[in-house]
RNA sequence: GGACGGAUUCCCGAGUGGCCAAAGGGGACAGACUGUAAAUCUGCUGGCACUGCCUUCGAAGGUUCGAAUCCUUCUCCGUCCA
């Protein structure tokens, strides 16, 4: 199967500018392609991820990705699908972003050889000179079409600064330059982007009459509408230091049924073949495939050796087994008095608790377990001994931790 | 620049002098049921030394025995006019 018809049989694909003119291009490797990303954090979380499976896919085909680091346009802020005005970031945070960025990017994509580009977009448009380039850009741009665009629509109502208003220029702009000056013909993005996106193809041909392609991808949303890759605590990184590996795998382990086979078409590699076998599967079988996108996600963003460490862990403490790699918190001796801790100290040091207020409103509800058995009074204490081998701290049915002395 | 209107706890949103740690809904969390799913039902949702104390209703002051509520100034936002 074509790339093109593969994409579109994941779900991938949203909006297009031009399908046979984009089908010739990706099919035959003819692409040189953009994505964007904005450097707003100092990790990649899951909604880049799809953006960089799409490369990868895209480059397995022969085409030629850039990475765009929005680190000029970082500094305006995209407006869309945002109800209110970002905070505006320093340039150092942004370059330490970027840094970030790179580094996590190179996992995936295979950027030896010139066989794929990181570029920034503050190389160009931090010392652009604002003359010039209204000048240059200005005149090509109708404000009545960019009112009627959609991602300004609802901003409407509430607000919209000019310098948000500007972000389509500038990120029509990159799109113009990467085009001058890499040959970049086709630029991806998700389908919130499609606006600015088109302001990219709109100039290009009217400064220099050529014509350039656009393609936006399906956000990743779940079967409610809500977006993927959030949770209580923020959302879901690549890095494995802000959401351990155990986490990411459990996190696509837990999603719902009605979601799982969608996933696992958009986001995996595996043959389209068998997964419409997969999508045949139904009620409790379910399981097996939720186990499959975990782990096939979990092994391509921290590799296999972690993703099978992850799974058997998961395994481990769901059929309440002890498990070797469980996820770890340490308490400190001060906190023992008479060689004994309290329940509620100990859910808090295990980190399952936020406030103590939580932790005994947790215990009331009878959510807490140590070793398997039911902490039945906030008053129960556990001696120092039991700690040695590690005890297991349970808070309802999903979070573990093995808690030490330390 | 002018005239109005608004800012409340994670979010939406009620509250216009004490009965307010603040209704209701959503979300989150916990319990039951299950398949580590969904739906449903129940509980719970600022902190702490928890029948008590402390911090919170955009910010800072003030009035009052007492302020989310009244006054002053400021910040931000919206609508209309320029």
């Amino acid at each position: 199967m074509e790339l093109y018809d593969e994409l579109v049989a994941r779900g991938l694909i949203a909006q297009v500018t031009d399908e046979s003119t984009i089908r010739d291009l990706i099919n035959n490797g003819k692409a040189t392609f953009y994505i964007g990303f904005d450097p707003t954090a100092d990790s990649l979380h899951v909604g880049h991820f799809m953006a960089l499976l799409l490369m990868k896919r895209l480059q397995l085909a022969g085409n030629k990705p850039i990475a765009l680091i929005g680190g000029g346009t970082a500094m305006i802020g995209d407006p869309s699908g945002r109800s209110d005005m970002r905070k505006m970031m320093t340039t150092e945070m942004i370059d330490h972003n970027v840094e970030c960025f790179k580094k996590q990017m190179s996992r995936f994509i295979d950027f030896s050889d010139g066989k794929a580009l990181i570029v920034n977009n503050a190389d160009w448009l931090r010392n652009l000179n604002f003359l010039d380039f209204m000048r240059e850009i200005g005149p090509c741009f109708s404000v009545n079409d960019m009112l009627r665009a959609r991602c300004y629509v609802n901003r409407m109502e509430s607000g919209l600064s000019f310098l948000e208003f500007s972000y389509m220029l500038m990120q029509g702009y990159d799109f113009y330059k990467l085009y001058k000056d890499y040959g970049c013909n086709l630029e991806f993005g998700g389908d919130d982007q499609w606006s600015n996106m088109l302001a990219g193809t709109e100039l290009i041909r009217k400064k220099l009459g050529k014509d350039a392609s656009a393609m936006t991808i399906n956000l990743l949303l779940k079967h409610d509408g809500t977006k993927m890759g959030k949770t209580a605590g923020g959302a879901v990184w690549l890095d494995p230091e802000k959401t351990s590996p155990y986490d990411f795998y459990q996190y696509w382990r837990n999603v719902d049924d009605a979601d799982v086979l969608k996933f696992i078409r958009m986001m995996t590699f595996i043959p389209l073949d068998q997964v419409d076998e997969m999508d045949k599967w139904e009620g409790a079988q379910l399981n097996k495939a939720k186990e499959i996108l975990a782990f096939e996600l979990t092994s391509m963003v921290h590799g296999e050796e972690e993703a099978k460490k992850a799974q058997e862990t998961a395994k481990a403490i769901f059929t309440g087994g002890n498990a070797e790699n469980m996820p770890a918190a340490t308490i400190s001796a001060d906190k023992f008095k008479d060689d004994a801790v309290d329940a509620i100290t100990l859910l808090v040091a295990a980190g399952l608790a936020a406030s103590r207020g939580e932790a005994r409103r947790t215990i009331q509800q009878g959510g807490m377990k140590v070793n398997d058995s039911k902490v039945e009074d906030i008053a129960q204490t556990f001696a120092k001994a039991e700690f040695a081998e590690g005890l297991v701290v349970q808070k309802g049915k999903k979070n573990f931790k093995k808690v030490t002395i330390g």
